[in-house]
DNA sequence: TTTTCGCATGGCC
DNA sequence: TGGCCATGCGAAA
């Protein structure tokens, strides 16, 4: 161990040029001296002509290590194999169930493929000795799902038939540590901070389970459902010393970021190292052809080329993952899919959706090698059917299939569409593969844009304006960060980002698929009127604007664009001294301020360092009730002060989120704070003054305040009510159409069956059955209207004058029995009327009227189309339930009464 | 007419 | 320069 420490202490810290690279060996090389194996910063190690000799043959460990730590038996064999130096970094394989075996018996055992992820050329140099060329097999599959996936057997992770050059298999965490301390060793040292929440971050995540440590499981001896590997825990810290697999391979350096840095041969940065700051590698680099072979456990290399038509080596050097589909799984995304499992998730890929992806083909391109390592083989252009489960445990099923194109696939998942919309994705956000190990289950997951965004936001503070160099730049481990509310995760630099940044100009994030990076919450929290977006916008201080009309419409113009601040009032200069007026927003009380201070949104008295006196919230307010009348007056360019749940209940809003049932809770509502404050209550709304008794102004706010009485007749209880009475009667008349047109249907029907009966019969049978239903279900008991047709009118006291623009107070002088508790009694009769109204004037056209006391109610009322109903009754199916005496107009019994 | 399917094209890496 | 892949487009359903 100590020599191989050595060996690799000596690539950060090269001997001088005159000596063997090997410090082992105490000669000095020769002018011309020979190449070795690739050290990380690219070069290779000059040795002398004796080491090189040893390392061309493949005993250089056996030469120089025989005494260090790290020497293994084969399984199979019992040879004694090191493994623990770059040297003999890929003359063994790991085992499932522990311990190593030679790369002799392991390609006599399996048939192992290639992992073009490590070209050849980037993992040995062309002086590579021939034994190791032979055993050079490092499978880590298990990484890649070597569960008991179906299409990926365990056994077949270890075929290979391909040529020994390319049997290169790179351990992923392998590479992570080595990229790890190339990367740092190459002085890009993360700043401390940084450095130090990824190891917390990558630290918690192990810890937590989420995801098996590669430390840890190196370090362990390979127990089963981890990562293997076959060596104690010292020579785990040797793993970042093999470095033979550098620059040229931006993946490899991927993920190295997350460990720690700590000289190699410094005991307690080798516990470090091994320990549990690992990162998982997300796969990137993981070679095609391994997962293709582990698939089926075929030779699949015959089955790479029938699919290509050419053999896959025309394409080695490039089968690594392109780093825009290399999983960058949060720790929120991976305890979301671990949260009900104890499994081992194995970050596969991740992919970007494109317009095509998110559109409504269904077809989700995937990227053709993600899809050949992490899906099942497929050989027929149809495919086969795939469950992917969500993160929420839901199983899809997606048809994953291929196109020939161009002499090669084009792989994609059908049938996306209705994930991709229970996920509420669009172009631009991303959706993440992973493995939950041991299940084999594949998952996925996603990311929204915004999340993305917040990243890069992140990624930009935290890459400190450091200059990005492309790919391997990119591909900088140092770019893992953290995420605020998703905990690590990597820089966009890693990929999709500068992909995007640097992408074709119509690609995947063209014009057609930009969107706005707003989650579902930030929208909602976003949704202001744009009144109340005017509302929160500060002009410049010190600015005049420039008047503009536009359309109408006059507009502020400044030079500097406004800000969003605190809103405020700024009452009309008849002093000469320009103030504002706004509200703390703890104790609500407005405070007096200079015009020009510009506010924080959350301005509180504390803030008030202008008025000290006036500087905590226990302080009177300086403006009396009237003055602040006055100053809310619409003169005053009003602030939409605490108005935003206001807003949200506003009748119009009202309608269109909660609509009736909305309408029929604020009835239960307490008023106490509503009505008792009638100061406060303007401030809900902009345009209402004090003592405004509309229903915006009178609620109280949701949820607060006692229940009302059924039998309550306060402001809000029977504005409610006569509220929900008028939806109520609008949802008849829908009914009633709809019945209308039922029937009419029928009676065609039945006029084609019984030619003689009457137009009349027939509209008289329609009207009848309509009304005679209605009446039944909405138990009409008067009496006195069994005949409809009689077009009588109601002995109730307000049959026929139900007055939609009547004033509470009014309506309740009309109706004695308009209390609430004979809310039906009204709406039977509303209903009735409304009947008489269609019998009377066919096709007609109701006169409307609105409420005065409404803000809301001349829309409502006024010209209303039956959209709004359709909305009303639609959103409010509740109400039914609520109110099963509603006159609903029954086909069925209808056509019973006709037939 | 619309949707779905399969392939082809072409830009970008 | 070759491969990947987003997307266009025509044929089929």
């Amino acid at each position: 161990m100590s020599s191989a420490l050595t060996t690799a202490s000596s690539s950060s810290s090269p001997l001088s040029s005159k000596s063997c690279y090997n410090s082992d060996c105490k000669e000095l090389r020769p002018d011309r001296s020979r190449k070795g194996w690739r050290l990380r910063t690219g070069d290779f190690a000059e040795l002398c002509d004796r080491c090189a000799s040893a390392y061309e043959e493949g005993r250089f460990c056996e030469t120089f290590h025989l005494n260090a730590s790290g020497w293994r038996c084969c399984e199979s064999c019992g040879k004694r194999v090191h493994c623990g130096c770059i040297v003999s970094a890929h003359a063994f394989t790991l085992l499932d169930p522990g311990g190593i075996e030679c790369m002799t018996c392991a390609r006599k055992n399996v048939i192992l493929p290639l992992n073009p992820a490590w070209p050849p050329s980037l993992l040995f140099h062309s002086a590579l000795p021939d034994r190791l060329k032979e055993l050079s097999v490092k499978n880590w599959s298990q990484l890649a799902g070597s569960g008991p996936v179906p299409w990926r057997q365990a056994p077949s992770m270890f075929n290979s038939s391909l040529p020994s050059g390319e049997l290169h298999h790179r351990a992923p965490y392998e590479v992570d540590i080595s990229a790890a301390l190339n990367k740092l060793n190459t002085s890009e040292r993360l700043p401390v901070s940084l450095e130090k929440r990824k190891n917390e971050d990558f630290s918690e995540r192990f810890l937590n389970g989420s995801l098996k440590p590669c430390g840890q499981d190196l370090c362990e001896n390979g127990t089963a459902g981890g990562i293997k590997c076959d060596d104690k825990p010292s020579s785990c810290s040797n793993m970042p010393k093999q470095s033979s697999f550098v620059k040229e391979d931006s993946s490899t350096m991927q993920y190295g970021l997350n460990i720690p840095y700590a000289p190699p041969n410094e005991p307690s940065a080798r516990g470090r190292i091994s320990g549990t700051h690992l990162r998982p590698t997300p796969l990137s680099s993981l070679p095609k052809q391994i997962h293709t072979n582990l698939q089926n456990g075929a030779d699949s290399s015959n089955e790479t080329q029938l699919r290509n038509g050419r053999p896959r080596g025309e394409s080695r050097g490039k089968n690594y993952l392109l780093p825009r589909y290399w999983p960058r799984f949060t720790d929120q995304e991976l305890q979301q899919i671990s949260v009900d499992s104890n499994s081992v998730i194995t970050p596969l890929f991740e992919k970007m959706l494109s317009a095509s992806d998110a559109g409504r083909i269904g077809r989700l391109v995937l990227p053709k090698k993600c899809a050949e390592a992490y899906f099942p083989s497929i050989s027929q252009p149809e495919g086969l059917p795939l469950k992917v489960q969500d993160a929420k445990g839901k199983e899809w099923i997606f048809q994953f299939r291929f196109w020939p194109n161009n002499n090669s696939r084009m792989y994609v998942l059908e049938g996306v569409t209705p994930c991709i919309q229970s996920m509420q994705l669009q172009a631009g956000d991303t959706v993440t593969f992973s493995r939950l190990e041991p299940e084999g289950k594949l998952v996925m997951g996603f990311r929204k844009a915004s999340a993305t965004a917040d990243q890069e936001n992140e990624t930009n503070k935290t890459k400190n304006g450091a200059p990005v160099h492309g790919d391997a730049e990119l591909a900088d481990p140092n770019s893992w960060t953290k995420v605020d509310k998703s905990g690590y995760i990597a820089k966009e630099v890693l990929g999709a980002k500068p992909s995007i940044s640097r992408k074709r100009k119509n690609s995947t994030l063209g014009s057609k698929s930009k969107r706005l990076r707003i989650d579902n919450e930030d929208m909602i929290e976003l949704k202001i009127t744009w009144e109340e977006a005017q509302g929160l916008l500060r002009p410049p201080p010190n600015q005049v604007p420039n008047i503009l009309v536009i359309e109408g419409f006059e507009f502020e113009a400044y030079e500097e664009a406004p800000v969003l601040g605190k809103p405020s009032i700024i009452p009309p200069d008849n002093t000469g001294e320009r103030i504002q007026w706004t509200q703390c927003e703890d104790c609500l009380k407005w405070r007096k301020l200079p015009a020009s201070a510009l506010l924080p949104s959350k301005w509180t008295c504390s803030d008030n360092s202008w008025e000290p006196e006036r500087s905590f919230c226990s302080a009177p307010q300086e403006l009396s009730t009237e003055q602040l009348e006055e100053l809310l007056s619409p003169g005053n360019s009003v602030a939409p002060v605490k108005k935003m749940k206001a807003a949200k209940l506003e009748p119009d809003n009202v309608e269109a989120l909660e609509g009736l049932d909305t309408l029929a809770n604020l009835a239960i509502l307490g008023e106490g704070e509503a009505s008792q404050t009638p100061g406060q209550a303007t401030t809900k709304h902009p345009r209402h003054r004090p003592g405004c008794s509309c229903i915006v102004c009178i609620q109280p706010p949701s949820g607060k305040g006692p229940k009302h009485k059924q039998t309550c007749t306060c402001n809000v209880c029977l504005t409610v009510k006569r509220r929900f009475r008028t939806l109520m009667l609008r949802r008849e008349k829908k009914q009633f159409e709809k019945e209308a047109e039922t029937m009419r249907q029928r009676h065609k029907f039945q006029d084609e069956m019984f030619p003689d009966r009457s137009m009349d019969e027939e509209s008289l049978t329609c009207s009848n059955t309509s009304t005679s239903k209605l009446m039944e279900e909405g138990k009409m008991n008067d009496g006195s209207d069994e005949d409809p047709n009689r077009n009588k009118p109601s002995t109730s006291p307000f049959k026929g004058q139900i007055d939609l623009n009547m004033q509470p107070e009014r309506e309740e002088e009309l109706s004695p029995g308009s209390d609430s508790g004979s809310m039906m009694k009204m709406l039977q009769d509303t209903g009735d009327r409304f009947l008489e109204q269609q019998r009377s004037n066919s096709g007609g056209t109701r006169s409307s009227s609105s409420d005065p006391l409404e803000p809301g109610g001349e829309r409502e009322h006024k010209g209303e189309s039956s959209s709004n109903v359709i909305d009303l009754s639609s959103n409010n199916l509740d109400a039914d339930k609520d109110h099963p005496a509603t006159l609903s107009l029954n086909p069925s019994a209808s056509m019973s009464t006709t037939g």
